[in-house]
DNA sequence: AATGAATGAGGATTCATTCAT
DNA sequence: GATGAATGAATCCTCATTCAT
């Protein structure tokens, strides 16, 4: 828990330079927030709005709709990576990571259904890429001989049936069912929550 | 106020009342092929589009949205239970059935997810008793020990796991990774295909 | 789902903020003159061609439909409340102001009418507050023993009475037929003229 | 009240016929329903609805929207002229005939405005005629020098007054105020009531 | 760099009117 | 004659996106 001062990191951090920095963060939790109260397909504008900024300040960080939602992800992604690079990280505890993200995210359960058919033309191509990332992150602590690494898929097919058995308008129903969606899988998952360094 | 219609043109044919029953389906099937293009928030113009018919057509068979998906969605709901009801079936000869239609049908997936937060404002209530109906069909068919017997809601989260893990463009892939999702649970299916008769 | 904009066309000049307020202005001014031709049921489309500017401006502007007809009628009341205010003015030249307003402005007729029953749906609940401020206004120059102070209702159903007689294509027709209606009812009534300062 | 075989007027009288003439009547009691509840905009459907016809019976009655109006207003017209054409009635009771059906028909307040800018779109120039016919009758009953008889438009003007005083959610309150209308104009006016032989 | 107004396309919905049965 | 389905124009309203300030 270091303070770093921001100045080590490059030196003419004007007015300007910070107060987008703090606008792109602003966005993206507005837009987490949004995703969760109105679908994927909340307007822009919500988005705006609730992060106090004009639109065209939304426009500047994202070119467009997709951009977003892609940095909502990358976010979860991201803590799930960081979770799986943890060196005293188990797999049950990476997925308890995982699942938290799926059961306070949306955003998130949609993105790993962004290959199908059906996905409301929002939500394309990126989603694979992001998908691919918590894949490689979840297989670098899958055991040998794990339930789920017997076939190929095994592993997102997994992760896709969780995210599917996620459903509900609480956090709290939403956290019940992916357990028990694990314990149907016979997988072992650890405490849901949050990456917290 | 005032709605005119240039008097040069000549209206369209209008094919009677015969037309009624043929039109109404021509709108379901529409609206099966747009929701499988577009998802469940597809414009309802495209519907009657598809449809060949005039916008009012589609508003005169269907008060609003829901009652479209409803319509579509009934007739999975109902393959399901006719599946349930025959003498012979099993329990996996009718999962073999609900797959089928989980693997062709996008909008039947979507309804089984239909309680969710995000889902986007459209499948709301009517989905629920939509679900309730698939949940009795298979519960009758569930023996006392079976997998799924051991928690009330361990059938329908089954069945929300195997929807989620149903992706891909192709019928074949969507079947290949529900088989999967289904081994993965050690639940056995039978034959995945629409029931007759 | 997704809005496209023709990339070929070129954007109609975007005149910036400061056209703000002289849009509103223009889609008020357009909207009296369009009420007046149309009544108030006329279609917002028409009042946004009219003040020259897109559809989404007045929308912009006015959440609805009551606000556009609102921020109309306002203006007529409000003359009249500062005419009332005005020292040296009597109650004849109040009505004279109330007259004139009655006489130029459809809408304003409608608002004064607007409790009924049968009237079209538009005109609402807040018409009943435009019409209060009306009668406060006047009341405030009503002597005693004047011919409209006998029962409580009498002045504001001679205002009815004399909205209902205003008719007729051309305002000096209308002027024609109000004044004649307050002479019916024995009251006096000054210049018919809008107010000024 | 001597009761006249149907057959005595034409012979013919088969059930094409009767039937007929039953729907017309229940498309005018219909559409004066309709017109009190949702004022003339109503939708002609829900006329036809309220009729418990076919929308195709109400356009084999009626060419278009003004017809139906008409025929509506036909009739509360006819009552006035019968009421001024029946000996025993002097100009008090007329009016009162005249205000009973301002009080009870939404429609008919309307046509007696129909001449007016903002009037909306529909109730035409019919309106005038059926205005004309409200005005001889009345002033067949005119005594040389009554309050309305000054002026050449006095007469109508005064209508049109009490007519834009008759607002109000119940027939009571509307007649209440018509009543306080023609007091305010100094004019007897006998019991409020329909004209009934 | 931020603001927020303007644009206008697109989707939802309603209804007048016609016409096969 | 009656029925009521079909048509499609018109209106309402929402938003993605641009751009002057």
């Amino acid at each position: 828990m270091t303070q770093h001062r921001a100045s080590e990191e490059q030196r003419p951090a004007n007015e300007g330079r910070k107060a987008a920095a703090r606008n792109r963060a602003a966005l993206i939790t507005a837009a987490r927030e949004i995703y969760s109260e109105c679908g994927l397909d909340a307007p822009l504008s919500a988005i705006a709005r609730r992060a106090g900024v004009g639109q065209g300040v939304l426009y500047r960080h994202f070119p467009d709709r997709e951009a977003v939602a892609t940095a909502v992800l990358e976010e979860n992604v991201r803590q799930v990576e960081q979770a799986a690079a943890e060196g005293e990280m188990d797999l049950p505890r990476v997925l308890g990571v995982l699942t938290w993200h799926l059961t306070e995210s949306a955003a998130f359960i949609g993105v790993l259904h962004a290959d199908g058919a059906g996905s409301p033309a929002s939500v394309p191509s990126y989603a694979r890429a992001l998908s691919e990332r918590v894949e490689r992150a979840l297989r670098a602590h899958l055991p040998d001989g794990h339930r789920l690494a017997a076939a190929a898929d095994d592993l997102m097919i997994a992760v896709a049936m969780v995210s599917g058995a996620v459903t509900g308008p609480t956090r709290e129903q939403r956290e019940r069912r992916a357990r028990a969606a694990w314990r149907l899988l016979g997988v072992e998952v650890g405490p849901v929550r949050p990456f917290t360094g």
